[in-house]
DNA sequence: TTCAGCAAGGGGAAATATACCCTTTTTTGT
DNA sequence: ACAAAAAAGGGTATATTTCCCCTTGCTGAA
């Protein structure tokens, strides 16, 4: 007669084989029931949007996955569902989308080389506690708040012309492309040279891909 | 009395998470039993030449691993234990990898987001027959033998050349790092042009990213 | 053995493309 | 109405690209 008091968990996650094999893994800590499985964030706000639920304990969430990924997901959760706690799961320890996953409201981020134990409690502290973040990430939060003075904006324009710039166009086709004087490109070109710290259109090549700006 | 005639698995995988997970889907189909797991190639290849094993019915590859990967790992096995049988693992679908995976022994590439019923019809059939090819494989098969014959191959100096035009170093640089010309080089330069169909640097510099030559 | 052929390394010169600096006009937001 | 951006222009110095030619050394076939 103990089932009942099981906390209810969610994952969402596009590798079937991980998901359907986590579930087990999951259940094997006997203290919680994975109530639904989807494979993208789109699948899963669906669900939300019609059902409503209000007794979920906690979603795990993937960060790469197809149609809508964990970053899009979780900030619809931000606007939308506040109250339900999330743990991000991803393979990659990429500074920048930790942080926009923890600024967007995830109680925690695990990589998915996690031992087990680690991972039971992090789910555990996150149901009880509100939360669970390891070295990994707090150093990045650490790392990033003494950064942020020297954060870079680009506009969206800048953005156009770098996604041009990563092709073998020239400036004065890219300005024709744009429909803007081959001048007003280069003062882009200028501009940008100084704010990313570069002296070459190779260098803004290197950064536009290093920042998934333009992909290869 | 059935538990002997369970078929014998070893998973490599790094991911933690995954591996202990798969572990309990695999036995969930009651036919097979993990015997091992390992989070790397090195680990792996090490328990193989220490304990000699010659009951193993099928090793379950990660392609992306630490310290010694999917691929390294499949080579040291076709030179030293083409016996056994592999089913690479993956979240990518990169046709290099998979095509190289392929002519390196593996019996079978899945994706990662397979779903668990052909993942066991999967390891059934390498099992039984020997191989298995999705769909997706045997595309990719029959559109490399097409293509063979028009392969690019990269001197050692063009490919040390290549890396560092993907930096902001001028050609007059480069030379003196190399220690040649500057006319030395805007002949590799020229032929690379010609070779990869490009007609700038920056098409260079993609074209070295997309092939992994080097690495952002 | 000799010689054609080919690849690697290097050269001249001209046409474009890039990079940098500084000024002027146009648009925009408040 | 006015300051701040955005857009555009002038001028100049390098860097890059393109084309065509030369030497040297090696290799394979006659």
């Amino acid at each position: 007669m103990k089932t009942n008091f099981k906390r209810k968990l969610i994952i969402v996650d596009d590798h079937l084989l991980f998901s359907q094999s986590l579930e087990l893994l999951i259940k094997s800590f006997g203290e919680y029931d994975v109530i639904e499985r989807f494979e993208n964030g789109k699948v899963f706000i669906d669900y939300l949007e019609e059902n409503n639920p209000t007794d979920i304990d906690l979603i795990l969430l993937d960060v790469n996955m197809p149609v809508l990924d964990g970053l899009s997901t979780m900030k619809w959760l931000k606007d939308n569902r506040p109250d339900l706690k999330v743990i991000a799961l991803s393979v990659n320890d990429d500074e920048e989308i930790i942080i926009k996953m923890i600024t967007n409201g995830a109680k925690g981020y695990l990589l998915k080389d996690t031992s087990p134990e680690i991972f039971k409690d992090a789910i555990e502290c996150v149901v009880e506690k509100g939360f669970y973040f390891t070295e990994l990430v707090s150093g990045m939060l650490i790392n990033k708040v003494n950064n942020d003075n020297k954060k870079i904006s680009l506009k969206e324009k800048e953005i156009v012309f770098i996604k041009h710039a990563c092709t073998e166009m020239t400036y004065k086709e890219i300005a024709s492309e744009m429909c803007l004087s081959p001048k007003t490109i280069d003062g882009y070109r200028e501009s940008l040279f100084d704010k990313l710290e570069i002296k070459t259109r190779i260098g803004l090549v290197l950064y536009a891909i290093k920042h998934k700006i333009v992909f290869v």
